[in-house]
DNA sequence: CTTGACTATGACGCAACGTCATGGTATATG
DNA sequence: CATATACCATGACGTTGCGTCATAGTCAAG
């Protein structure tokens, strides 16, 4: 069974144009054509427009829906799971912005002055949207990530509760296997590679971390009793030792 | 007193382009401007741009903020009330598609096809959509009607972005005014104040955070390397201040 | 064979700014 | 007082996801 584009627009709920546009940017190309050209969309084609308006009512921009739907890991069933996660969170920060609004309209009517940003929070929409991102980014972790989108993912993912705690263990674990080395040399193999671990970690998780700055942040270790105390909690003379194997490590690589 | 286009774009977390922006499309005039040309803000001014960005923040296009606010018939009241007679509608609107996407994984499970006009109904968020429309179009009538209003779908996409960069931007200046107190004590009246509208912040932006979580989060600043070097790359010695004075502010809070 | 509904491919337009490019201006410092 | 640098100004073009013509070919019905 094929649809010309009118009947795929109706049923989806879609402008021809839209079909038009998906079909320029190579987003949805229909199966076959008739002899005059006319686009004919097969059933394989509207399950593709399903997933594309899914990801496209999540606020995914066209371009990484494109990634995501040619990504082979995809699964829709998952996909339809995640999107009523997603909808019953939405449900729930309707609510909030409701009592919210509630509230607001109370304080009104006793005549209270209503300071800016009480005002503002009643209004504000950064809830459903906030919501709507986290999700999007879970979504895209799990069904592929293009190069453009690492960057950006990184940057808001640390906002997340999962992530801080994540993030804590992996900063644990290299503190922890620095300091079952400390018996070696700072400038061991084993603990260099722990220190370049370290170092690209940060890197790629963070933002680009030079030598200097990687020196500098050892020196502070040492320098400030409150950070000896935190690094020494784990193991006595902790502190030191990595701050040695950074400054080995940075003169190594010509800092 | 008057004010740059800097200070004003500053003050109001917007950008130095959207006030151009605005005046040239006469949404807000500066009230003065300097021999040279340079745009000089009153407070006035101030005040408009409050009620501009406090529309912006419910998606009214600026056409039509621009009737709205030029309009003297304007209640706060009534818009409150029709905020939440949208609300309400959207809460319908979300319980509509969670029944579709029930219903889609639960012919999926029993391996049925869905027809495929319903198939789409899952995703449909034009019901979402549309009661924003409606809203638009009851204010339009309440508070004066403009000449050209166009509905704008994409105008919720790029509100995210817009607000990633927002939310990030008041982080950004809540650390750099912490860095610029850092010579007092972190007890001090004015740090003090910065660390509550931190956890304002928090509390608003991401999730509820309560001052153990608060607390933890200090601990966090000054045990994760990562988060540390974010700190300390506005200024060397921050992420212990900070910790420090978060941990002043949840005892005085009874935590 | 005409009519009217449908299709095709350009091409331009729109919001709401971001992002240079280019150049003038205010002000702190040597 | 010259210079550096941090701010300001005005274009002008880019962006996303299509809407909206304009022009023209196609298909089924009457």
């Amino acid at each position: 069974m094929t649809y010309t584009i009118g009947k795929v627009a109706d049923m989806a709920h879609v402008s021809v144009r839209t079909l038009h546009y998906y079909d320029a940017i190579d987003l949805l190309n229909p199966s076959y054509e008739t002899a005059s050209g006319y686009r004919l969309y097969a059933d394989s084609d509207l399950e593709s427009l399903q997933q594309i308006l899914f990801f496209r009512s999540l606020g995914f921009p066209l371009a990484q829906i494109k990634a995501i739907v040619k990504s082979p890991t995809f699964d829709r069933r998952e996909a339809l799971e995640a999107h009523r996660t997603a909808l019953l969170e939405r449900r729930k920060a309707v609510e909030r912005l409701l009592a919210a609004v509630g509230c607001t309209i109370e304080a009104m009517d006793k005549g209270e002055t209503m300071d800016t940003t009480t005002m503002f929070d009643a209004f504000d929409e950064r809830a459903l949207e906030e919501h709507r991102t986290k999700y999007a980014d879970e979504a895209k972790q799990r069904w592929g990530t293009t190069d453009a989108y690492v960057e950006s993912q990184r940057r808001t993912s640390k906002y997340t509760k999962e992530n801080w705690k994540r993030i804590q263990q992996e900063g644990a674990e290299i503190r922890e296997g620095l300091a079952a080395l400390m018996g070696r040399s700072p400038s061991d193999p084993g603990v260099q590679a722990l220190v370049k671990l370290f170092h690209e970690y940060m890197n790629s998780n963070f933002y680009a971390c030079s030598f200097e700055m990687l020196s500098g942040l050892g020196d502070m270790y040492v320098s400030d009793p409150r950070f000896t105390a935190t690094y020494d909690k784990v193991k006595p003379g902790l502190a030191l030792f990595i701050r040695d194997a950074i400054k080995i490590y940075c003169t190594a690589n010509g800092a």
